[in-house]
RNA sequence: GCGGCUAUAGUUCAGUGGCAGAACGCCGCUCUGUGGCAGCGGAUGUCGUGGGUUCGAAACCCACUAGCCGCCCCA
């Protein structure tokens, strides 16, 4: 019978890797903890319909990269309906937002969440069908601040501090903004009419972009027709008196308070809800990404929930790719040194393993990590177990458990000495000196 | 979704048509109260799956599946 394996773009997370995945969420969960955010978990298939209207039909996500089946009833009481596994989460906690009323607590909400996306993509290094995300908004109605560069500036602030704090180096913040709900169309049919002479003359891609969607001829990498690219018109000659003030005072306040960025006004974002302010963390070359170099984007989405049914409530948020986070730290790390257990503890033969058992759950319950042996091993083997696995270890064998003085085996210092079983878990806590 | 490269032991890989290999790791013994070293021995396996060519296929051909690289797109 043909073994059975995950499907493709799943993978399964083991340990020791599960460690790092713990302390990136770890580091996640405390430092958002400090900007006052709290964690929202939402559904893990929405309505169609939510990513439909909130992502956009258009975008290649909602047209061609969705998980969705119909969910037929199944009692004349129930409906049929078409469901999605969600390929991004900031839709649902938008609707969570208008679902349970929370711009009538007056209140800015700051959400964060972490879980698992879905989308039906080619799988590649650091790109899944089911990948993490670990991402947050701001959101609230207009009187709680939420549309206030102080916001964006606070997002990002908050982003470099804890790419800084998880250990990523020689990350890029670029900038830019694609300005209100009305800037965008008119900016889109300025570069449609700037292309329509010029397109002949450029790549085979831009050709059709020029006509699918003229904003993402601005990420071509084609050398022939950066030239070209150059002299479109820009979009911050586009932007509004308001979007163009809120640019600047984002600005200000990052330059405050010391956080670097470029700003690229060809960064254009896919998502249909995006205004104003949008932004990509990247990390260089060599970083484990290849070409899937983007670490986390976000953006402003300011008309997000209207078009959701829901009210005026203006946001910010952003998601993290933590597969490619995860990535970056394993192939920026010097080396991964495993991480070893406090103590092996090592009976000395079969009859001593419960009195073993027992001195493990005393030194487990003072906090301690702990492996127990099997009596039955030679004692070699468990000096070759207990040196792979833990810094020390503690030998029970008949003389230990009359007298009730234990042997213990400090590996890296080679040192050996007797300790008292009430003091065990103190001695295991200090390490002697080499 | 498109183009390309790849798939052999737990891992990294060698093997261009004639007995399935190396290193590391693993297991055993030397050695049942003192490890790391050493010596000796052992197992590594549907050569990704299915078909084809051939006296003979891990190798050549086709299809499929999966991973990777690039594109598209995005995190």
């Amino acid at each position: 019978m043909a073994t059975l394996k995950a499907v493709r773009g799943t993978r399964d997370l083991l340990p020791p890797e599960t460690e790092l995945w713990n302390r990136v969420e770890a580091t996640a969960r405390a430092v958002f903890a400090r900007y006052a955010f709290g964690e929202i978990r939402t559904p893990i298939f929405e309505d169609t319909q939510l990513f439909a209207r909130g992502v956009g039909e258009e975008t290649d996500i909602v047209s061609k990269e969705m998980y969705t089946w119909e969910d037929r009833a199944r009692a004349a009481s129930e409906k049929a309906q078409s469901l999605t596994l969600r390929p991004e989460n900031t839709a649902g906690v938008v609707r969570a937002y208008i679902e349970h009323k929370l711009d009538e607590s007056g209140m800015l909400q700051k959400l964060f969440y972490i879980g698992p996306q879905f989308r039906r993509e080619r799988p590649q290094r650091g790109r899944y069908r089911q990948f993490w995300q670990i991402g947050a908004e701001v959101i609230g109605p207009a009187w709680s601040g939420s549309e206030r560069a102080i916001r964006d500036a606070e997002v990002l602030e908050m982003l470099a501090t804890f790419l800084n704090e998880v250990g990523v180096k020689g990350w890029r913040l670029a900038l830019n903004s694609v300005g209100s709900a009305t800037d965008r169309p008119r900016y889109v049919a300025a570069l449609r009419e700037a292309l329509a002479p010029v397109k002949a003359t450029m790549c085979e891609n831009c050709q059709r972009r020029a006509e699918t969607n003229p904003l993402r001829v601005l990420d071509c990498k084609e050398p022939g027709d950066q030239a070209t690219i150059e002299a479109l018109p820009k979009i911050a000659d586009f932007l509004d008196a308001e979007s163009r003030d809120h640019f600047e005072q984002v600005k200000a306040a990052l330059d405050t308070c010391g956080v670097p960025y470029v700003i690229d006004p060809r960064l254009v974002r896919g998502l249909d809800y995006y205004t104003r302010t949008t932004f990509e963390f990247t990390v260089p070359d060599g970083s484990g990404l290849g070409t899937q170099n983007a670490l986390l984007g976000g953006g402003r989405y300011d008309g997000l929930s209207e078009m959701l049914g829901g009210p005026k409530a203006p946001g910010i948020g952003f998601a993290i790719g933590e597969d490619r986070l995860i990535l970056t730290l394993q192939a920026q790390a010097a080396e991964a040194t495993p991480k070893k257990l406090d103590a092996f503890v090592a009976p000395i033969g079969a009859a001593q393993n419960p009195a073993a058992l027992q001195i493990a759950k005393e030194l487990r319950a003072a906090g301690l990590t702990i492996e127990v042996g099997d009596g039955d091993f030679r004692l070699r083997k468990s000096f070759e177990a207990a040196d792979k696995l833990a810094h020390r270890m503690v030998m029970v064998g008949e003389d230990e458990v009359a007298s009730g003085i234990l042997t213990v085996k400090y590996f890296e210092a080679g040192e050996q000495t007797k300790v008292p079983r009430s003091e065990l878990a103190e001695a295991l806590r200090t390490v002697p000196a080499k």
